[in-house]
RNA sequence: GGGCGAGUGGUGGAACUGGUAUACACGGGGGACUUAAAAUCCCCUGCCCGCAAGGGCAUGUCGGUUCGAUUCCGACCUCGCCCACCA
């Protein structure tokens, strides 16, 4: 007897099957099988589901049971990134408390995501938030701090001067702070940095030899930014002191063109620190200075160049040349050495600066072969140096290498290569995040908390608002500030900055190997045996940050002999982004939110799944066709009857054609599920299923076939018609994938499109074997052919077997 | 300004390594079933000419290489994403 699909009462009930059956449960080591993890992203607890984490976990779940099908041992791991800024603010605007509230949060979006039918190892699940989890990010930054890669510098931050907080980046919107509206400033202080840049050159060398899109290592390597030159020593002469008894580093990509130097631009950062050190600067630099400092960066950027004379002399090394010193905004502080060599003749911003203060351009450099010069006045490539002294002549590129050595010989300069990759600033004036282990003593400076006492948790507190003088909300738990130094046991206080949560997220994967762990971070053998993670997907938002701080924490693992990879990630796969059926990013206020749990209710989540992965190539992502999503449903709903149908009435035997479509959508959906290649897949599945409705004899063996090649899609209708409709005891699940049998999708004869002078004219029927003469003489037999050839004979034949024959002849007229 | 990528029917898209362009699906048209609707099923559906057979045109534009180009090369146009006063 036929029963309709249903899918919401057998998707709940295979679920709760899999569930109790440990269906999913991944052991460290398998007998004959490889281990894979499968990693993906994992999700924010923001309270709801949508349908963004269904792109991002329900697709590769499809990847994660095919591999499982065809004979790995797949981990497929879940997990929260559970600190961070969305939990302070509703437990400052509604009364919770951020734990609570994220604890909640995990509990909901943790049903929501079963229901999803995702092969998860529930057991492994790791939350960032867990103090058994914290401990070891903990445990890691000591480790970086003795060693030397966590170091306290001075920084700025944005800082809400009616509020009296500091405010993350998220939280200025327009340079206002989001909560008040009062312009923000900034401020410095001391915070605590990692220094990413100790491995920059590492991490835009490796990536090489990773499997990562194009686009992904452009991205990498675009925001580490090597950037090759030289690093020039300019002697000082600074009023009321000796001349030449200060000098100031800059640097340059282009030495070529020191020479054409007619100014020195120094960063107002810069310009701060020598009056910190005894500068008598002008009081029009002290305003200057204080007024470019109070601004934003971006607002530094977008307004028109300015700047101010120091009094400053400069002595350019080359040629003993006096040249002006000025403090610019348009330097920034934070790349190279917070100051340049300006050459307005060659260099677009200098240029600009020059016309405005009236400072001199000298050309140095003439373009190759004189042809060029179009445009402005300023010429920024390569060429030939002229008023260069002794240099005059060469190409810009041996003048390069001639200048920079001569500089080096004399100390004056070095080459050098500048990153733009900065220093990771780790500490966040916040509550909800990892606690820094540290405790500052008045004696003995910042001390390590003893590895025993870690975790440092995170003390109760009532009021989640930074403190006033924009210390962390921690600073208010008074008690826990107190502690005695662990070195000399005097009157101390706890470090009350709290970590950036990208920390949490820099290793969780190294975590999932073993995650119950209680005297390492993993253990080595679990390490050795899931890792380096063979495939990532995820969001191509990830793509920068959160890829290269992990790539750094691991590599600074590494470094200290604590993991035995210096890469976390072999492969990276990126998945696009669902837009709302207007083709606009989903948004409350845009009305446009298609609500996945809705859509589960309506179609079941196999229908949901296969519609994702059918929409569109999964890189890619696009808009939801609320209307499309009814294809994939009439499919399963198909594909139901059609099992059910054909399971009682079926006997021994198929047809070649039934076996030929069955087969091939075998091959062709395990080709397509292997490289990411959903869209197709199930495309491959559609015409299977219309291929075989209109076939008479459909076998058993092809229908098992059919539902397992199924399983990896539509897990919970494969199960159903598995061990229900098909009698079958164990899960589909755990079934090998089937081979497709090529004696089966051989054809011994094919059709072979015929083109004369390279126009598609007709079709033989050709036999596998046929070669090239024996399809001619099959083709000059053909009427269609004959058609347009006439009496002619063939000036040249191409034949490709298996794809076509193209007959040259003279054009008739 | 720099980097990466994309332009194929009314729509989402397919096409292996240069070899039958438009698979699969949506939408549209026609029909069956039904009192009706939903659901389901069948047929048609790139454009132009033609009753038909058939022919011509078409993968952003213009060129090139080739027996053959959506695919490779060059120039241009348009769009998207990321980065950006990085010296």
């Amino acid at each position: 007897m036929e029963r309709s699909y249903d899918p919401s009462s057998l998707e709940k009930k295979w679920h709760e099957q899999w569930q109790d059956a440990g269906l999913y449960r991944t052991p460290d080591s398998e007998k004959e099988r490889e281990n894979f993890m499968l990693l993906t992203e994992f999700p924010y607890p923001s309270g709801n589901l949508h349908i963004g984490h269904w792109y991002a976990f329900a697709l590769p779940d499809m990847l994660a049971r095919y591999l499982r099908m065809t004979g790995r041992n797949v981990l497929y791991p879940i997990g929260f990134d559970a600190f961070g800024l969305p939990a302070e603010n509703a437990a400052i605007q509604r009364g919770v408390h951020p734990e609570a509230w994220t604890r909640e949060n995990i509990a909901t979006m943790t049903e929501q995501l079963r229901s999803m039918g995702a092969s998860f190892d529930w057991s492994r699940a790791v939350s960032t938030i867990d103090p058994a989890y914290y401990r070891w990010t903990q445990w890691m930054f000591l480790r970086f701090f003795e060693k030397g890669l966590a170091y306290r510098a001075r920084t700025t931050v944005n800082w809400c001067p009616k509020d009296k907080t500091v405010l993350a980046n998220e939280q200025v919107v327009d340079g206002a702070c989001d909560r008040c509206g009062t312009a923000v400033q900034q401020q410095e202080r001391e915070q605590w940095m990692l220094k990413t840049t100790a491995y920059a050159a590492e991490l835009a060398s490796d990536l090489q030899g990773l499997d990562y899109p194009e686009s992904t290592k452009a991205a990498q390597r675009n925001w580490i930014g090597p950037s090759e030159g030289a690093e020039i020593i300019f002697r000082l002469n600074v009023p009321g002191q000796d001349d030449g008894k200060h000098s100031v580093a800059v640097f340059t990509t282009r030495p070529d063109t020191l020479f054409g130097c007619t100014y020195l631009a120094v960063s107002p950062e810069l310009a701060k620190k020598w009056m910190d050190v005894g500068w008598e600067a002008p009081d029009a630099v002290r305003a200057y200075v204080d007024d470019a400092l109070s601004r934003r960066e971006l607002e530094r950027l977008e307004r028109e160049k300015t700047g101010v004379d120091s009094g400053v002399a400069a002595i350019n090394p080359v040629n003993g040349g006096k040249v002006p010193v000025w403090v610019a905004d348009y330097v920034l502080g934070s790349y190279g050495t917070g100051a340049i060599m300006a050459v307005p003749a060659h260099d677009e911003r200098d240029f600009e600066f020059a016309e405005k203060f009236g400072l001199p351009v000298r050309q140095v450099i003439e373009p190759a072969g004189g042809d060029d010069s179009s445009g402005g006045s300023v010429y920024a490539g390569e060429g030939v140096l002229t008023n260069s002294g002794p240099y005059d002549g060469l190409d810009s590129a041996q003048a390069r290498t001639k200048i920079t050595a001569e500089l080096a010989s004399k100390g004056h300069g070095s080459a050098r290569t500048t990153y733009r990759l900065r220093d990771w600033i780790l500490s966040r004036q916040r509550y909800w995040g990892c606690p820094i282990p540290l405790i500052s003593c008045k004696e003995c400076g910042f001390v390590p908390v003893p590895d025993e006492q870690l975790p440092v948790e995170l003390p109760p507190l009532d009021d989640f608002r930074p403190a006033d003088d924009g210390r962390s909300p921690l600073a208010k738990a008074a008690g826990w500030v107190k502690a005695a130094c662990p070195k000399c046991g005097g009157d101390a206080e706890r470090e009350t900055d709290t970590m950036d949560t990208f920390v949490d997220s820099s290793w969780y994967f190294l975590r999932y190997a073993d995650p119950d762990n209680g005297g390492r971070f993993a253990g080595e053998d679990k390490i050795g045996a899931w890792l380096p993670v063979p495939m990532y997907v995820g969001g191509a938002e990830h793509n920068t940050m959160h890829l290269l701080y992990s790539r750094f924490w691991t590599r600074a693992l590494n470094g200290l002999g604590l993991v035995p990879f210096a890469e976390p990630y072999l492969a990276r796969r990126n998945h696009g982004v669902i837009l709302g059926p207007d083709g606009q990013k989903m948004s409350k206020s845009r009305g446009n939110v298609i609500d996945p749990d809705e859509q589960v209710a309506k179609y079941g989540a196999d229908t949901v799944r296969m519609y994702l992965a059918f929409m569109a190539p999964y890189e890619q992502g696009g808009p939801w066709d609320p209307k499309g999503i009814t294809g994939v449903h009439r499919f399963l709903k198909r594909f139901w009857a059609f099992v059910h149908d054909r399971w009682e009435s079926a006997d021994g035997a198929d047809s070649e054609d039934a076996a030929k479509a069955v087969h091939r959508a075998n091959r062709d959906i395990g080709d397509d599920l292997a490289n990411l290649r959903f869209n197709t897949a199930v495309s491959s599945a559609m015409i299977m299923l219309n291929a075989l409705e209109t076939e008479t004899k459909v076998s058993r063996d092809l229908l098992r076939r059919m539902v397992r090649i199924l399983a990896p899609m539509a897990p919970h209708m494969a199960e159903e018609l598995w061990r229900g409709t098909l009698g079958e005891h164990e899960s589909v699940h755990v079934q090998k994938w089937p081979e497709p049998e090529e004696d089966i999708l051989r054809e011994d004869e094919y059709e072979l499109p015929v083109q004369v002078n390279g126009k598609l004219r007709g079709r033989i029927v050709v036999g596998r074997t046929d070669d090239e003469r024996t399809a001619v003489a099959k083709a000059l037999q053909s009427p269609d052919i004959l058609r347009i050839i006439g009496e002619q004979s063939p000036k040249k034949t191409v034949f490709v077997a298996g794809r076509m024959l193209n007959i040259l002849v003279d054009e008739s007229h």
